[in-house]
DNA sequence: TAAAATTTGTTATAATATAACATTATGTAA
DNA sequence: TTACATAATGTTATATTATAACAAATTTTA
């Protein structure tokens, strides 16, 4: 049963859910909304998380405490995320640029340091609500 | 007594404490560090962090949930914030960088869109822990 | 000095996250 | 196949982070 993808049974549940959500969805959300299918309590919910986000499936939205699927090729498991959040409306969206990921992935600070993940979050408002 | 500087007592109190700290501090930490000073309640501490926050003296750091004093002048009321993040010892430093700073303050993404501001996190290794 | 805005004090509770332990399922290799 | 290791699950309790709601005092502005 777990063979067929690399995701155990509450993990696939709990992936399905986020990867189908347009926005981001908090812990208790997600396990209000899985409690029918027999996951019952919260450290079911956060290890299945942590181990999406830990393989890249998903992120954190740190601003949040909340979790989208990734939808991006170019944050190669979790190394290089970026997102623009939506003041007004809570809409995120994965930002994939290219130019973006390589500036930064390659930023070194004044004292020569160079980093080996980033998180980076935009606010503003999106088109819908501007 | 709310003259000579724009913060009130607690506000006061408080950023004195972040400011004196080397390490982000948490709310909790807080409350505990000032109770001698009359601050008893989270409520009396979160109000407080949060008008600090909006002025600009300090940052959330949001992936660890903890309060640093702002060491930067290109920050401007929090507009744009960056920091390096030790994933060993906890560290963090406010990242002060005018051409990092330009490029993300203008930064535009495929739809042109363009964000009021931004916060970015950087993790790796400290000096220190390398 | 009166009104408005801000700050404070206080109690209770909501929301987010983890510890700890027992059990079951799965992958690996002799 | 058996034995071992690893990963995942189920469960209860608790820790940590943050806010609601309301009354009172202080400060600012006009
Ligand atoms: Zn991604
Ligand atoms: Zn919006
Ligand atoms: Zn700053
Ligand atoms: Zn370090």
């Amino acid at each position: 049963m777990y063979k067929e993808n690399n995701l155990s049974k509450n993990q696939q549940i709990i992936f399905d859910l986020i990867n189908k959500s347009s926005e981001p969805l908090k812990a208790y959300t997600i396990l209000f909304n899985v409690q029918k299918k027999g996951i019952k309590a919260p450290p079911q919910v956060y290890r299945a998380l942590d181990k999406l986000v830990k393989t890249g499936k998903i992120h954190k939205i740190e601003s949040k405490n909340a979790f989208v699927a990734c939808r991006s090729s170019s944050c190669e498991i979790s190394k290089a995320t970026a997102f623009s959040i939506c003041e007004s409306c809570e809409m995120v969206d994965e930002i994939s640029d290219a130019k973006l990921t390589k500036y930064l992935s390659s930023f070194s600070d004044k004292k020569g340091t160079k980093y080996k993940r980033f998180n980076l979050e935009f606010f503003g408002l999106c088109k819908k609500c501007k």
